[in-house]
DNA sequence: CTGTTAGCGCCTTCAT
DNA sequence: ATGAAGGCGCTAACAG
């Protein structure tokens, strides 16, 4: 470690006052152009570099957002991520990641260490486990924050989410279409508004095909594996469902699973469409139908979204984005 | 917004000094365990919450670390970005995310940036565009770094990769004893000595098992996927592979599509072993079989690596760890 | 054990 | 167009 560079090495060795270099570093307006020039010239040769938190200190702006998220290691999530970075990068903006592994007490340990200062805004998809919002009323007050994909409704922020009933209710409809009539549905995220959402579409898209609902073909989903795993295996074999629509991938997987130990053959036997954000979705067993998110652009958007309240500074009606999802149709599901 | 409340506000509010606040909330042995308790009960009714900046620019330290990869949508990192995170946060660590998307420019800006101060540590896997690694020899003195999977050897920091040479030496032994006489290789990372350990591995395995190793059945990586996939074609149609080793996903998925499109069967016209780091190999299709790096373990361990230099705040005889790959066999990639 | 003092590096009036 | 001075909130000697 050698002796850090500072605004006053440089006023020094240019015989300027500090205060002159700190405005000729920031392009301010009362500075001549050679002067400028000088200090930004000498800034390069001596690789001189602002200390920030001097900087965030003094001008309470950090140039950091932070990102709240269940889990980085999911499809969904980590391209969200990509684009958020994207954006946030063109603006010279630093991310913060935080993972919240679904846990409520988590997600409240981090918004409330970030009232601290540390992040200008925040970007948050909230945890499922629970459907408690008020760590949010108070936060979404002191720091502008923009909720994606996963959001309460009735906090007063921003918000972008995609089309969780009608690309539900269009899958379902389509599964209709192929010729199935007793379609199960695996539930999750019932905890969270888009979890409902894609619930209602698929029950109202069967009520349209007058078929009935029955709670029988819905499996809950559990944090415990085996017991989904069990779960879905009742379902296949006390009501035989020919066709399957899973709320996440998590679920479409036992699924994939159980239909290998029964011999039910996927998608002769029974088709199965899953929201899902591989991205490797050639590489997949051709018989699965997902429904996919347009993950990065959600995240680019989100991030934009974030930065217009903060060029604003100031909070504005607050916006609600919705994006469409993708049904992507694998040649096997096809209808014949 | 609310006036913020600060250590003073404490100090006020308890009759007591700034300092005696500040030491207090650091826990010091210097004060009373009467006082530091009433003014942790004051802090938590207050919801106090330290400045970060102000105590980062007191005390040069961030209790933050940067994470530079080349792409977070993609699997292995955000696996090992999980396990870096969760490690971090043991700590209570905050962890910056920098994407280079493979640009070596970028991967300087980044480097650049941090040396302001920003961050306590570096965790960093290169980008593999260019075999340029000035950038690391200065960043290396100035600030804790550890290189991990892509990593330079010849740059005196801690580093942690994984068992390249031998997974390739296997995965190639692997496919000769399943009878494959013409094993072809899509080379990829070739500026990296991960790249190069694989591409050796295959050659070495190739040899101990008395076959040539011939320039003709391998193809290079290229930026053009359109090339990529060509070049696959080319090398289908002229050499008739009976097996591939793919030294990336990206072009296991072309090679696979290459495959469809000139109707050769996986796996009986030809066998695929990749580099991968799905995380839902049950739902590939099973025709491929796998290399499969450590993610998340890498992830943990390079943070613990990380932690492990700032806590002695010198630097150590540099460690270099490796862990193993797993080759994941699908059924039907088995031998018979 | 507690308080006083002096900055960390930078930005920002306010003068000149 | 430039400079002087004060302070952001906190920590770290150093005294008591």
């Amino acid at each position: 470690m050698k002796e850090t560079i500072t605004i006053k090495t440089l006023a020094k060795e240019l015989n300027i006052s500090i205060s002159t270099v700190s405005k000729a570093l920031n392009d301010s307006y009362e500075i001549s152009i050679e002067t400028k020039q000088k200090v930004w010239d000498l800034a390069k040769m001596l690789k001189y570099n602002r200390n920030p938190s001097a900087s965030n200190l003094r001008s309470h702006k950090t140039k950091t957002i932070a990102v709240i998220i269940p889990e980085i290691a999911n499809n969904f999530f980590s391209q969200a991520i990509n684009g958020i970075e994207e954006v946030a990068r063109q603006r010279g903006y630093h991310v913060l990641i935080y993972q919240t592994h679904e846990n409520t007490d988590q997600e409240i340990a981090f918004t409330d260490s970030l009232l601290s200062g540390r992040v200008d805004g925040i970007l948050i998809s909230v945890s499922s486990d629970h459907d408690n919002r008020d760590h949010f009323t108070a936060l979404v007050k002191e720091i502008p924050t923009v909720f994606f994909d996963r959001v309460y409704e009735d906090i007063d922020a921003a918000r972008i989410t995609t089309d969780d009933y009608e690309s539900a209710y269009n899958a379902t409809s389509y599964l209709v279409e192929c010729g199935c009539k007793k379609i199960a549905y695996l539930f999750a995220l019932n905890n969270l508004n888009a979890g409902k959402q894609r619930m209602s579409g698929y029950q109202d898209a069967l009520k349209a095909h007058q078929l009935a609902y029955r709670e029988e073909l819905t499996v809950n989903y559990d944090k415990d594996a085996d017991l989904n795993y069990q779960n879905i295996k009742d379902l296949m074999l006390n009501e035989r469902p020919d066709a399957v629509i899973s709320s996440i991938e998590d679920l479409a997987l036992p699924c994939y699973y159980v239909c290998k130990e029964l011999g039910i053959h996927i998608p002769d036997d029974l088709k199965i469409i899953s929201f899902s954000n591989l991205n490797t979705a050639p590489l997949l067993n051709p018989s699965l139908t997902t429904i996919t998110q347009p993950a990065l652009e959600m995240g680019r958007q989100a991030a934009a979204i974030l930065f217009k309240i903060l060029d604003k500074k100031h909070f504005e009606p607050n916006e609600w984005l919705t994006l469409k999802s993708t049904l992507i149709k694998r040649d096997s599901t096809a209808c014949h």
